[in-house]
DNA sequence: CGGTATCCGTATGGATACTG
DNA sequence: CAGTATCCATACGGATACCG
């Protein structure tokens, strides 16, 4: 899933409309979707064992899946802003901006970590259930 | 994030390009992706109490977000595929399909509702933080 | 009832170029 | 370096129709 925020680029300075409407009924499921979201996940996880410079964190989570800078700034915000990551812009040239996680964002993070390392751990069942509904629905087709 | 897979019916039979081609360097990160889905999620928590007809399901996930029958059908797919619900089709008229957990999909389930039960809880501190964010960048406007 | 097939608008998010 | 602006492909997801 992703951040469900649409680029301030695309319409001027505003959250994505769907976003919008839907936190009205529940407030807390978009929360659980933006620590879940798809750079979220990598982001909290990063930034559990120690703080990144927004390329180096680029890079370190281009080591499992590529993301654009655009992605990574975006989800960065809205990580930032649910008070899960702290940034911390540093007035020298070149820039210098460093990303670290907070108290309530180690919380959420160690849950996400632990459910990516799950996911790891029970990769050959997944695999294993995957062969054997491929298979049942190899034999339906005949 | 949704679940990641296009809909059968948009390209004959086959699941998305992307999934396909991320597989490759990174089988788990799809994984997770499939349980922190949208309504991976929400099927899952459902799950975690008891089993669902399709239709009960629906209803019973509207309460809090609405589910096309489209999307859901494509979620629990996925999640059957990959071993984490089980359905059974009954061989009567009219027809009747139970899903329900499986204990790796309960392992999973277990999880997720512990991080969805979080936000819950410290939804009240995000809360500030995103007042705090939005003030501080009402007042760098002025 | 429990789906699948098809059509289709549009938000999502990647690539690229540009700026401070 | 750390982003923002812009463009644009596409896949996400809703609506509808139909079938077993």
């Amino acid at each position: 899933m992703g951040v469900s925020e649409r680029g301030a680029a695309d319409v001027k300075g505003e959250r994505g409309r769907r976003e919008e409407a839907r936190e009205a009924m529940c407030p807390h499921r978009l929360v659980l979707e933006h620590v879940t979201s798809r750079w979220g996940v990598l982001v909290l996880d990063a930034l559990l064992d120690r703080s990144y410079r927004f390329s180096e964190l680029r890079r370190e989570i281009g080591k499992l899946s590529t993301v654009s800078e655009k992605m990574l700034a975006q989800t960065l915000q809205t990580l930032e802003r649910d008070g899960f990551v702290h940034r911390d812009a540093k007035p020298v040239i070149p820039p210098r901006v460093d990303y670290s996680i907070t108290p309530l964002g180690r919380e959420a993070a160690e849950q996400v970590r632990a459910l990516a390392r799950w996911t790891g751990v029970r990769m050959d069942d997944v695999q294993r259930a995957r062969a054997a509904y491929d298979a049942a629905r190899e034999a339906a087709r005949a």
